[in-house]
Order: structure tokens, then C-alpha cells, then sequence
DNA sequence: CTGGGGACGGGGCCC
DNA sequence: AGGGCCCCGTCCCCA
């Protein structure tokens, strides 16, 4: 995802319009918006008598028609008037909405390459239309901020197949523009400007509604999806957008789309398109044109989402700290961890073939190829997986999913495999057998580190004091130790502490402080060294006057010791070849250039605590 | 404080 | 698609 989609306009063009219609030139992903609809604007009061109302599209504004868009003058419209309406349910793959005061089309299925586009209305809401004026009281905005779609901005390229380009130009798209890409800050939008033309290649806005599937979802269910921590950083632009009532027969999207206050109705003199009811029968005699659409009232489903003048402003959808909606409530945008009525699996076999937990939607990923093989990416979190299935499973870090409960204690886990681990914690069994000591263990990460024991091996280090540890959690807590309430002595520069004044002299002189020559990034750890000295015996009994020299002499001895115990033999290495070099420098910021040397070709596979 | 063990989260990858 | 296994990592508890 965040990449960019072409859709092609096919068939020639004239002044009498005869595009046959718009198809996608690639995979469009259900709930990809497009718009808004270009055209002139007219007025009940300012319509001209004899103009063709084809391409009329009505906006309607607090129940009451407000001004019509015509798409009819192609140097004034885009290509949204050549997209055809649908004859039945089964070939519509579009909805039109007013939003705001413009008309955006909406992607209701996944479009494949070279699948006509093809425009028509909610029939709930036709029933609606038909029906009554007033909108049900549960299609009040208030209570319709229960979904949590997410809603992925995505710029997509329209192009016109050289062999179709039409004789007639083209209006250059006004649309707005905001184009994701992970870590780049969005693109600004792109407003109305009236009278730019000739551009093949049209920018369609477009944004991804995304829905979140776990396995054996019900299509019923609404996805949640909650704010990842880091999307303000990763710019991710995710929108709740709100559902209506709970779906009837139609799709539930159908039901998100269409809203609720403002009306959008294209020429009404037209008859009564398709039927109402499902299962929608064929549409009356195909008129090529959308003139004849019903369209829903709608309000905008997204909060923020009003039209600006000039267009759509992408910068209403962020509140002032870049998330989307701060002031709007949220109730269903929780945390991470959501709580789902529990259908959860079992290890009673009884209760194992409980249905899954409800929560998500259709495939929450844009799927990208990488070396050939096909990508999934978390759209929450960035992460890629090459299995399908590995992203499923990881969205339940998401979603808060935990399907798998222990019929014992209650807890419940992510995966199968970490209920049956948790499992062993009541029969008491140890799969896992050390071949020394034949100790077991309940899981091979633990016999892991026991078998440490044994081996001897130490992988965690001190950086400061050199101490080494079996387990990381160990390091961490012996970290503790060197706080920096007893390093006294910082350089002002990187801030490191010293327990002793002539340490931070020697980094300082000695030409070690990375803040101070960031063009050598190998200077960090040669600090280190300096930092570890610090905290060695030889250093301790070093008195604070120490002279510079006495202080090279002490490094050296603590070099060789820590040379004879072979640790970091590289580091030590380059260190005392440089403590064996005079002096020249005394300040930090004015080094000679044998810093620049320092050369690590290998790292020691002590893995010391990174800061 | 250090060392050892237990429990669990989560991703990769194969079948 | 889902199960199974492996691996790495983290945190907690206790001696």
C-alpha cells in the first residue's frame, strides 16, 4: 500500500460524449474513494432553461436542495461523469455519496483489473428516499460512531490510455490530495483551481477503507481498530468513520456510507431507477449516464470531512495533534486491548469448536510484492509478513483478540500454540530435558538459558563495568547500579558520567566524545571503553589528582588485564594503541585525525546494553 | 545484588 | 488457512 493504482478511461471521446465507460486498469480495493465530482455549479435560481440536465447531480443541504453540479461541459467535469451506472446489485461496484456538498464515489467490492466502474445508490436508502424524508432517529450522527473503519489515504494515478486519449480536454483535476507514505508527512492537499486543463494524467484522490479481518469473521461484525501508539509519528492517517443501524440486507458498508443529513439526488424529473428491494432485479432500459441515479442523503461519515471551498481539506481530518478527530468521541477506539464477548477456544475438546470472536472484516492489508513474493503489511503497526496467516495472527496484538482461553484459569492467548505452552503450567509437565544436569523445563526458551549454565556463556555485558550476565533481565537490573547519581562527572558534550574526573578528562582529551566527532560513528563505542575503564579496579584506585600521564599509565594496566582475559580484544587493541600515542589534544572539539582511525572490523558477541 | 527458573508474548516458517 | 514448532525476548518471582 501507499503505492499508486492507475485506472485507465476507455473508449474515444467526442463533444457528444461517448466514452463507453471507466474501468479500472488494476486492483482497487473495496471502500477506495474517489472524488468529488467535477462540475458547474448552478443554482435553483441560476440554472440555465435550455441546459441538458444528464449530468445533473442535486446537492442538498439540511433536507433542502441547495445548488446542482453538471458534469455535462467535459472541460469543466472530470471523469467521474463517464462512469456508467449499474443495471443490477451484482455488477454495481460503486456508490455514490454526497459529501458534504460534493459527490464522491465509493469502491463497495474489490475492483479487478479491467472490471468496469460502475456507479449506483444504497437501496436501503432509495427505500429511504421513497419511503419517507426524515432520516430514522438511528441514523443521528450521534449514534452511528460505532465503526472503526480505517480510512487510508492513498493518491492514486488516473491515466488515459494513449490510444483513447479523448480530442477534448481535460480539466485538470482540483482534488484534493494527500498521499501516505509511512514516515513522510502528508502531502499537502491540492485545492480548486478553475481553468486548468489538459492533463492526461489526472490525480485521483482516493482513500482506503480498510476493514480488519480475523478468521471466520462474521461479515456482520463491525472491525475495531484501535490507534496504534505510534501512528501520530508514522502519519498514518486512520479515520473512524461511522456505521448506521445495524445492517438489514445490505452490505454493511452500504450502511456506513450512506448518512444521514444531507441529500443528494440527481435530477429528479427522471423515473424511479432501479428496483428497491432486494434481490434487485435488472435496472430499467441501461441509460448510459447517472442522470437517472437516486442518490442517498448523506452526510459525511467521517468527522471533519465538510468540504472546504476549493475542495475537500485534508487538514480538517487532523486534529491539531495530528490525529485524526481528537474532539469527536471515540468510545469504541480503545487501546489495544478490547474486550470481545468471549466465543473463545478451549482445550476442553468439548468447547473447542466455539466460533471465532467477531471483530473484524474483510483483509485489513494492501498487498505489495517484494523480490516476487507477495508482502502483507500490518496496516496498523507498518510490520510486513510474508504469510497471510502470520499477519492474521498478529493483528490480534491489535484488535486485543485472544480466542484461545484456558478452561482452567481463564487466561486467554493470542495463539493455539501459546495456550498449549500455558497449559503445561497446570498438569505440571516439562517436555524439555537438559542432557547434562536432565533438569526439565516446561519451554525450550528456558532450558535455553539454563543450558547457559553449563556452557558457561554470558551473552550480556556491562558495557560500564564489564560484569557479564546469562540472562538480559539480569543486565538490566545490575544497570541500576551505575546510575548516573553516582557518575558525577558529565561531558557536556554526550552527557556521559564518570565516576572519576580523570576519566572524563580522558574522554574528553583522548578525542573519544562521539557527540564531539560524529563523523566518527565507531568513537561510541571506543567511549564505551573509556566508560568501562572507569569502573574498573585499576581506575578505583587511581587517586582524583591523578595527572594525565598516571592516568595513561593506570588505562594501560587495566588494558592489559582485560587483554589477558580476553575480553574485547579489538576494542582494547585499538585503545591502547592509541593510549601508547602522546597527547596532542586537551580539548574536546580539536582532536588530531588518529581518532579517525579507529576501526572495528568485528564486533565482540558480548552483547552489551545498548543506551 | 546476583543467579536461576517459570511464564508468557510474539514472529518466522514449514507442513 | 490453520496447526505446529522453533526461536527470541521480556518480565516476574524467589533463593
Amino acid at each position: 500500500w501507499g503505492g499508486r493504482g492507475e485506472f485507465c478511461l476507455d473508449g474515444g471521446l467526442s463533444a457528444s460524449a461517448c466514452v463507453t465507460g471507466v474501468f479500472s486498469k488494476e486492483y482497487i480495493p473495496q471502500g477506495t474513494r474517489f472524488g468529488p465530482l467535477q462540475g458547474v455549479i448552478y443554482t435553483k435560481e441560476n440554472v440555465p432553461l435550455q441546459t441538458n440536465r444528464k449530468y445533473f447531480w442535486r446537492i442538498y443541504s439540511g433536507g433542502h436542495l441547495h445548488h446542482f453540479i453538471d458534469g455535462y461541459d467535459v472541460h469543466r467535469s472530470n471523469w467521474m461523469r463517464y462512469v456508467n451506472p449499474a443495471r443490477s446489485l451484482a455488477e454495481q461496484n460503486l456508490v455514490a455519496c454526497q459529501n458534504g456538498q460534493e459527490i464522491f464515489f465509493y469502491t463497495i467490492r474489490p475492483v479487478e483489473p479491467k472490471q468496469e466502474l460502475l456507479v449506483w445508490y444504497s437501496p436501503e436508502f432509495s427505500q429511504r428516499l421513497c419511503g419517507q424524508q426524515e432520516q430514522p432517529d438511528s441514523l443521528k450522527p450521534s449514534e452511528s460512531w460505532r465503526s472503526q473503519f480505517t480510512l487510508h489515504c492513498v493518491t492514486f494515478s488516473l491515466s488515459l490510455s494513449p490510444e483513447y486519449i479523448p480530442d477534448i480536454e481535460y480539466q485538470k483535476q482540483p482534488l484534493p490530495q494527500y498521499t501516505y507514505y509511512p514516515k513522510q508527512p502528508p502531502s499537502p492537499h491540492k485545492l480548486h483551481s478553475e481553468g486548468q486543463e489538459d492533463e492526461v494524467d489526472e490525480k485521483i484522490d482516493v482513500e482506503f477503507i480498510e476493514r480488519d479481518t480475523p478468521p471466520d469473521t462474521p461479515d456482520e461484525q463491525v472491525p475495531v481498530h484501535p490507534l496504534h501508539p505510534n501512528q501520530k509519528e508514522m502519519n498514518i492517517s486512520i479515520h473512524p468513520y461511522p456505521t448506521l443501524s445495524p445492517p438489514q440486507d445490505l452490505p454493511l458498508h452500504l450502511h456506513d456510507l450512506y448518512g444521514h443529513r444531507e441529500g443528494l439526488i440527481s435530477y429528479p424529473s427522471l423515473p424511479s431507477p432501479r428496483p428497491l428491494q432486494a434481490p434487485y432485479p435488472l435496472l430499467p432500459p441501461y441509460n448510459p449516464h447517472y442522470s437517472r441515479l437516486l442518490l442517498p442523503p448523506y452526510s459525511p461519515p467521517f468527522p471533519s470531512m465538510l468540504p472546504s471551498k476549493g475542495g475537500l481539506r485534508y487538514s480538517g481530518f487532523l486534529g491539531s495533534d495530528g490525529l485524526p478527530y481528537p474532539s469527536i468521541p471515540q468510545p469504541d477506539l480503545l487501546p489495544v486491548t478490547l474486550h470481545y464477548p468471549t466465543p473463545l477456544h478451549s482445550m476442553s475438546p468439548s468447547s473447542s469448536s466455539s466460533p471465532p470472536a467477531p471483530g473484524y472484516k474483510s483483509l485489513p492489508f494492501p498487498l505489495k510484492k517484494q523480490n516476487g513474493k507477495i508482502k502483507y503489511d500490518c496496516n496498523v503497526c507498518l510490520k510486513t509478513f510474508g504469510q497471510l496467516s502470520n499477519l492474521k495472527v498478529h493483528l490480534r496484538v491489535h484488535s486485543g483478540e485472544r480466542p484461545f482461553q484456558c478452561n482452567l484459569c481463564k487466561k486467554s492467548f493470542t495463539q493455539l500454540a501459546h495456550l498449549q505452552k500455558h497449559h503445561l503450567v497446570h498438569t505440571g509437565e516439562k517436555p524439555h530435558e537438559c542432557q547434562v544436569c536432565h533438569k526439565r523445563f516446561s519451554s525450550t526458551s528456558n532450558l535455553k538459558t539454563h543450558l547457559r549454565l553449563h556452557s558457561g556463556e554470558k551473552p550480556y555485558q556491562c558495557k560500564l563495568c564489564g560484569v557479564k550476565f546469562t540472562q538480559y533481565i539480569h543486565l538490566k537490573l545490575h544497570r541500576r547500579l551505575h546510575s548516573s547519581r553516582d557518575r558525577p562527572h558529565s561531558c557536556q558534550a554526550c552527557t556521559r558520567g564518570f565516576i572519576h574526573r580523570f576519566s572524563l578528562n580522558l574522554h574528553q582529551r583522548s578525542g573519544f566524545c562521539p557527540v564531539a566527532r560524529p563523523e566518527i560513528p565507531e568513537l561510541r563505542r571506543a567511549a564505551e571503553v573509556v566508560e568501562r575503564f572507569d569502573a574498573s579496579q585499576e581506575a578505583e584506585a587511581l587517586p582524583e589528582s591523578a595527572g594525565e600521564a598516571q592516568v595513561d599509565a593506570t588505562l594501560e594496566k587495566w588494558l592489559a588485564r582485560s587483554l589477558e582475559n580476553g575480553e574485547g580484544e579489538e576494542d582494547i587493541g585499538f585503545l591502547k594503541a592509541v593510549a601508547a600515542v602522546p597527547h596532542g589534544v586537551t580539548a574536546v572539539g580539536h582532536h588530531q585525525e588518529r581518532a579517525s582511525v579507529v576501526h572495528f572490523s568485528h564486533r565482540p558477541s558480548i552483547k552489551t546494553e545498548e543506551e
